[in-house]
DNA sequence: GATGAATGAGCCTTCATTCAT
DNA sequence: GATGAATGAAGGCTCATTCAT
């Protein structure tokens, strides 16, 4: 976002103009980019993925694997982020990012149905469950607490006690 | 921080020239800024405290105060966002902006005490506690919830359930 | 027009970004330079400009009126003509520059009135009479006549004869 | 001139690359497409050309041959403009192209031999000749007058009043 | 204090040209 | 011959910053 064409273009070893071969213009780079990495992160979640066991276990899988997606790929996750707090950022239909995440709304609306969780919007399930991942990965914004697997533990049952009904 | 200097000097109707009487430069300006909004927000955050109320309560509180700050000072509250996720905010010294939230902590760390909340790191209390505030508030990340009284006291249903014990 | 912004901006011992405070772009600064440049065409054509006297005299003087102005400004004459031949010139609505050049056509319009002048278009007279000047003192298209009085004289009399019924 | 080699090549159906096996540079694709373009006027200008006719007759058939090259071939004679507009004209030799005219000079000479056409050099017989075909078919510089066969009439007739002795 | 004017540095982008295949 | 891929150089433009007034 802030960082300029030649500086991406010189970290890939190529020219600036090269960087005008495969994409149209620097908008269409960050957004190929970005779109590319939220396909990613959405295969990374439904690793072991198995609709038939409790939607608990579907979850803490799920969280499991997003929080092993994003502390190996930190720098593409860093950017993600960097990208959806941009006005670029605009440009993203969320439908086509949307996509890559179905199955585990399918997960949340089962879940909703049979009132393991609580009928709350998608939104607000979102800011409870993926959101604190993302604030607790952000090495920003949290600076003391060390992501170990109890930690993870601890905040999957933070973030499960705020959803279940 | 993408507004350039000159469209900041118009929007205060002075010259470029003069903006750089008051701050030192561009970064300056922009770190000022910041560190007076957030100043701003833990003011706002402590109003109506009561030390004596129950812990619920305080928290209760302190939540309506801040989605009330937020939704009536969008432009700072989007400024502080858009800062914390720029390269800006590495010039902040956390503890300059922790100070404004002092009273808060310490209601965490007195309910830890009491057993009444559960016994993890601040960080991780931020966010559950926080954190949701400002995705749910965040118009780009949230398109679909309506910010109604209702859905604001939902919101702080699962936020207690989040850190409760 | 082929000329880049640098070029220009070296030439009038200024740095590029200076010219951006009083242009608004490069098409700003040409279209600009270029009315700038046909109004003191239209100025120098009209010297000595004496309604009252026979037709013939008046194109005369302004036959010499606009040798001389083109000798003596060939650079500016040179610009605008580049100017003219240049996608930029579409940039230019023509009633902006034919005000310049009022006087003249009214003289044209009363000569055909009179039975002097071929009843043609005025674009075609300027074919044949203002063309003429630009070609013969162009140094691309002409290496071999010289301009003196003579020259001038003649051609003079040349266009004359094409327009003159 | 203002063409990238690159849609130049798209043009043709063949890749940049390919253009440098036949052409040595820019410069040499430019012009030397301009010098085909000048034989092919100079050609389609002398159709029917029979020396043995009056000079007025010979030169009217070439007038009316050149308005029909320029309709039919807008384009290339476009390019040709542009070109003499350009700087690059100056790598073109001027004997290089007067060579495809050198019948039309000739017919030039006679008439001042023989009294037919007034003494004057071949530049300005040009800029009254050949010129005002350029004018009035420039769609920049012509928006009005309609080239309908007998407006091609007209502007013969003011052509030979102003060169006719 | 305040500012109008100026600019060096950097940004995004295009393009003529090269070269390995 | 032909080309896909690559790039150095240059172009138009913006911006944080300075400085004389």
């Amino acid at each position: 976002m802030s960082s300029s064409v030649a500086k991406i273009a010189k970290e890939a070893n190529v020219s600036p103009a090269t960087v005008y071969i495969y994409y149209k213009n620097k908008e269409d780079l960050l957004v190929s980019t970005f779109l590319i990495i939220k396909q990613q992160l959405g295969k990374a979640m439904l690793k072991d993925f198995n609709e038939s066991k409790p939607i608990r276990d579907i979850l803490h899988t799920v969280w499991v694997n997003t929080f092993d997606f994003i502390v190996k790929k930190q720098e593409l996750v860093n950017y993600a982020e960097q990208f959806e707090n941009s006005p670029y950022s605009d440009l993203v239909n969320k439908n086509q990012t949307d996509k890559n995440f179905e199955q585990i709304l399918k997960i949340f609306k089962k879940g909703i149905e049979q009132k393991i969780i609580k009928d709350v919007s998608i939104d607000m399930l979102e800011a409870f469950i993926y959101n604190p991942i993302i604030v607790l990965t952000n090495q920003r914004k949290n600076r003391n607490t060390k992501l170990d697997n109890k930690t993870i533990e601890t905040a999957f049952q933070l973030a499960w006690d705020a959803i279940k009904l």
